[in-house]
DNA sequence: AAGTATCTATAAAAGGTTTTATAAAGTGAT
DNA sequence: ATCACTTTATAAAACCTTTTATAGATACTT
C-alpha cells in the first residue's frame, strides 16, 4: 500500500535502523550509505507515518484546544497565538468547539486525551464544576483559558481586570461625568472576571466622592444584550452621560440601538467597551476600550504547555499581561 | 506508566482480545465476562490510546484544514460548517494556518499527510500552481475551497458568483441607479471567483442599455482597501449613485471613509457589499449584500470528503450551493 | 454416544516506527 | 599479528492496539 520505512531500507539495502537513524539523525551513518538513503527516500517519496512514531516516542506533537466558539473573535485571536507559538515548537492544534454545552467540555477532554495530545488548552465561558475532576484526573499539562479563574488550582493567563476597569472608569471621571453606568454579566463567583471588573468600577467611584455609579446586569455579554439594555437604560435612567460596557459586543449592541434611536454616540452619550474587539476600530464612532491581549494571552498558554513539557520551570500559575486603554472616538469630553 | 489494555486484562483475567472485543463491540462475549471487563475499565479508568488504534486500523479519524487565518469570519464560518459535521461522524479536525504564505500551504499538506488525516480540505485565497503537484501525489481526499476554482482538477463547493453579482446589480438598476460602480479584486484566471463576480455585474449592465457601469480595482479586500478606494472615487467619479463592492470589508471600508467625510449612506449613495460578514448586520446602516453561505460550504466541503472515505458516489466535483440577496438599510431607491 | 455446529475465548501476528543490545568491521598501538 | 578500541550497521524488542486463525467448551442432531 503506502511506502514505509521498510521499503526504504530495502531498495537501500540496508536495515530499518540504519534508515531511521538517517530520518533523525540520532546515530552516526557514514556518508555514503546515508547519502544512497537519502535518495532512495527523495525518489520512493517515502514520508515516515507520524502515528507509528508516535507510539513509540510517546509525543504526539499535539495540543488540543477546545473553545466555545471559533466564530467569537475572542477566542479567534487567542487560537492564533496559540498556534502560531505552537507551530515554532512543531506542536499542531486540534481544535474542538462546544458552542457553549458544559458536557461537550469533559467529553472532548476525553476524546483528546485519548488522541495522546501533549496538553490541552481550555478556552471557556462556563465555571463548569466538572472540569475539576477531569483535570485532576490528567496527567498533562492544562492550562484552563476562561471567565473564571482559579490561580492556586489552574494555570492561566489573563490581564488584571479590576485595575483595567478602574482605569476605565477613571478616564470617564476625568473627562468630567459624574452619572456613570457600567454594564456586565452577574456572578459572584471569587475568580470571576466580571467581578474583578465591578470591583474596579466601584473602586474608582469611591475615590471621587461627587461621581455617581451604577452598575446594571445583563445575562450574556452578546451585541443584542447590549442593544436591550441600552433599551432599558435610555427609558429608565435618563440622566446617564456614560455608559461603560463590560465588552465590546455590549457597546456595540448599545450603540446600535442609541443610532436606531437618533441618540449620537459621543454627542449624546459617551460608551466606552471592553476587550478590544476587531470591529471596534472600524465601527463610526470608533470604540474607546480596553484592549485585552488575546494574541498574547493565547501565546503564553501555549508557552505554559510547552514549558512543562521540556520540564522546564514554569514560575506562576496565573499569569498577568499587560492591557491597554485605548482612547477613540466613542467618549467625550463632558462640559 | 499509563495504564493500557494489558493491564484490563490482567486485571479482568482474561485476554487482551476479549478486552477489545468488549470495547468494540466487534465479537460476541458473554454477558458476565463483559460485565466484569467493564468493571476493571471504570475503575482503573482506561482510555483506549487512540494512537495505537489508528496505527493498526489506519484510520485516524483527523481531517486536516488548512487555512489562510482563522481571525477571517468567513473562514471562521467554514471552520465551524467543517467542524460540526466532522464531529458527527467522529471526526476530529487538524488546524493549520497559513497567513498568506503560499509556501506554507505545500509545507502543511506534507506534515498533515504524515500526520495520517484521513483528509485535507484547503481554504486559500492563492492560485497556488504548487498544490497541483501535490495533491496529484496525495492518496487521500482533498477539497479545496478557494477564490479560485477548477471543477475538473479538484473537488470544490461554491456559490454560482456570476448570478450573485448580476442579481444584486439588477436590484441596484431597478432602484433606479444609473451610474454603477463596481470594485473588486483584479485577476483574470479562468475559474477566478472575481471575474465571475465582473462577468455578472456587466452582464446586469448590458441588459440595460441605458445604464452606465464602471468598474474599479482594489489589490486586496479589505477593510482599509475600501476606504481608499472610496477615497479616490469621491474625487474622481463624483456621479456614481451607488458603489458595489465585491466583499463587504470593501464595502465596510468605503463607509466608514464616507462617515468621516459626511457623506451619509444610503442617503447621498447606496453602498452594497458581498459576502454577508456577522458584522454586516450590526454595522450601521445594516449592509445590503450577497449572502454566501459559508457555513454551508464549510459542511458540504467535508460532507464530500467523508462520502469518499465512505466509498460513497460524490456526484460533480463542483458544488453551487444557493446564495441569498439580503435588502438591507445601505441601499435606498433612486428618484 | 458420537459427530457436528455454535459460541466464547485465546494466542499470535500485524501495523510502522524507535531504540537497545549486539555483532561486524575498521583503526591504531604494541 | 594480536589486542583493544572505536565506528558503523543490524536484529530484535517494544510501543498499544486490532484481527485472524485456532482451540476449547457447550449445545444440538441423529
Amino acid at each position: 500500500m503506502s511506502v514505509t520505512i521498510k521499503d526504504v531500507a530495502k531498495i537501500a539495502g540496508v536495515s530499518i535502523s540504519t534508515v531511521s537513524r538517517v530520518i533523525n539523525n540520532s546515530k552516526p551513518v557514514s556518508s555514503d550509505v546515508r547519502k544512497r538513503v537519502l535518495e532512495v527516500i527523495d525518489e520512493i517519496g517515502y514520508k515516515p507515518n507520524e502515528v507509528a512514531r508516535s507510539l513509540v516516542t510517546k509525543k504526539s506533537f499535539l495540543i488540543g484546544v477546545i473553545v466555545t466558539d471559533i466564530g467569537n473573535s475572542y477566542i479567534a485571536e487567542m487560537v492564533r497565538g496559540i498556534e502560531e507559538v505552537g507551530k515554532m515548537y512543531n506542536y499542531d492544534i486540534l481544535l474542538c468547539s462546544t458552542y457553549g454545552d458544559e458536557n461537550a467540555e469533559v467529553k472532548y477532554i476525553n476524546i483528546l486525551k485519548r488522541k495522546q495530545v501533549e496538553g490541552i488548552i481550555l478556552i471557556s465561558d462556563n465555571d463548569n464544576k466538572n472540569i475539576d475532576d477531569v483535570v485532576d484526573g490528567l496527567d498533562i499539562p492544562f492550562v484552563y483559558l476562561n471567565r473564571y479563574f482559579n490561580p492556586d488550582r489552574y494555570h492561566t493567563v489573563t490581564i488584571d481586570h479590576l485595575y483595567a476597569a478602574y482605569e476605565m472608569t477613571k478616564y470617564l471621571i476625568d473627562l468630567g461625568h459624574n452619572k456613570i453606568g457600567f454594564v456586565t454579566t452577574k456572578d459572584d463567583q471569587d475568580y470571576c472576571i466580571e467581578k474583578k471588573k465591578i470591583e474596579g468600577f466601584k473602586k474608582a467611584i469611591a475615590e471621587y466622592g461627587t461621581v455617581e455609579g451604577k452598575v446594571f446586569f445583563v445575562n450574556n455579554r452578546k451585541i443584542s444584550n447590549g442593544y436591550e439594555i441600552a433599551k432599558k437604560i435610555s427609558y429608565s435612567e435618563k440622566d446617564l452621560t456614560a455608559i461603560f460596557c463590560g465588552d465590546d459586543n455590549l457597546a456595540i449592541g448599545a450603540i446600535s440601538y442609541l443610532y436606531d434611536n437618533r441618540v449620537y454616540i459621543p454627542m449624546d452619550i459617551s460608551i466606552s467597551g471592553y476587550g478590544d474587539l476587531p470591529i471596534a476600530s472600524i465601527f463610526r464612532p470608533r470604540l474607546t476600550t480596553i484592549k485585552e491581549p488575546f494574541y498574547d494571552i493565547g501565546a503564553v498558554a501555549i508557552r505554559k504547555i510547552i514549558k512543562q513539557l521540556n520540564k522546564e520551570k514554569v514560575e506562576n500559575n496565573h499569569i498577568k499581561l499587560p492591557f491597554k486603554l485605548l482612547k477613540r472616538d466613542s467618549c467625550n469630553k463632558l462640559d
